[in-house]
DNA sequence: TTCGGAACTGCAACGTGTTTCTATTATGAC
DNA sequence: GTCATAATAGAAACACGTTGCAGTTCCGAA
């Protein structure tokens, strides 16, 4: 029961005041940092800690556990590529032209930052119940992302699209985080991942 | 480089001696009835070796860590299933008809023990490189039923599936545990999951 | 400016997966 | 039957996620 105990939430949304942020900011780019370098095992908590310079509590205040802490390093790292790649339309003809560029970028982003993508997603997929919220987050963003490459020209920022588009959109996500899955543990290599999002992408979208 | 030290491997393949056998047998067996009691956490490995009755070097020597446990578990439910219901082709006129046949019943099994499918499917989407052998026995397992509801009465045993075929089984398999996954983490209820899983047949298959 | 509570630090401790080591037991070759 | 070797038991120890706590600092309200 949080009844306005702060007044200076001038920026996002309810995050507490500019020294939360900054910290909130410094645990996730530490996270991150660690992930990059080491894969999931090299993010331990308490390193993360000491390389925001934060005490381990203090950590723990703000993610209640590791894989909140990946997960939401996760939302973070969609939110930020959005950010910068999704003011233009997505180029190409059809939906599936689209939707393949799109996800063939993301591919990439993903594959060229092997021990990140290892730590995103692994957390992503081990994720309990607990965590139920971050979760929903990446959920949210990748319909979007994936919803607004269908519609292609069409898309209007604040309209809801069709069920039967966010039906299509949640298949392609569920396929495409498998297949990065696949990827991760070495069981299938980048190539071979192209190829099943693609063949997924045109049976889907015809 | 093990050359013929055993003679007597007269029942599965190269599992080693009965004793041997017999104590994967146990410990699958352990590691199965403690998760159906207590999900995921509950599958500790001091607890499973005890109930086993083996020491907890021997469980490790068996199954290099729990996951690799859990994923061997998961291999050896699905093969069962398969032993019982694999013998009469697949009911259904169509293909997607007899493909949404078989994950429903699929679902509800999985469904009607949740602790022990949120064991397994957690272990399984948790795996890493490390567990690529175990993980593809799944996969084939998975691959084999799905084409093989696909084909239905026209499955013949030997007979290579399609590559189509094949593409198309591992779309669905990713959806089915994509949906597994977000039913296990309670972001999903189970109506959801079928509505999702028969969308995404119907979808890849037309 | 002072005060009270929330947030933070530093550190110890606990639980469970994993490793390691020695003594003991089972197993196959001869 | 004997022996060499592999497998197992039993138990300690380590690593890391997580929790708990005492003291300190920060921050908004009065």
């Amino acid at each position: 029961m949080r009844i306005l105990t702060t007044t200076n939430s001038l920026t996002t949304d309810d995050l507490g005041s500019a020294a939360q942020r900054d910290r909130r900011r410094r645990i996730l780019d530490a996270t991150i940092a660690l992930a990059s370098a080491g894969g999931f095992d090299a993010v331990q908590m308490r390193a993360v800690a000491e390389q925001a310079d934060v005490a381990l509590g203090t950590l723990y205040r703000y993610f209640p556990s590791k894989i909140h802490l990946l997960v939401s390093a996760l939302a973070r790292t969609f939110e930020d590529t959005q950010t910068i790649v999704g003011r233009r339309p997505v180029p190409g003809d059809t939906p599936s032209e689209r939707v393949i560029y799109v996800l063939r970028r993301a591919t990439r982003g993903m594959q060229g930052d092997a021990n990140l993508t290892e730590a995103l997603t692994r957390a992503f997929m081990f994720a309990d119940a607990s965590v139920a919220t971050e979760i929903h987050v990446v959920g949210m963003q990748l319909t979007t992302m994936l919803t607004r490459s269908i519609k292609g020209e069409a898309y209007v920022e604040g309209e809801q699209p069709s069920d039967e588009d966010v039906a299509i959109a949640r298949v392609i996500s569920d396929v495409w985080l498998s297949a990065l899955v696949s990827w991760v543990t070495g069981r299938a290599s980048a190539e071979e991942v192209a190829d099943h999002i693609e063949t997924a992408v045109r049976l889907v979208l015809r």
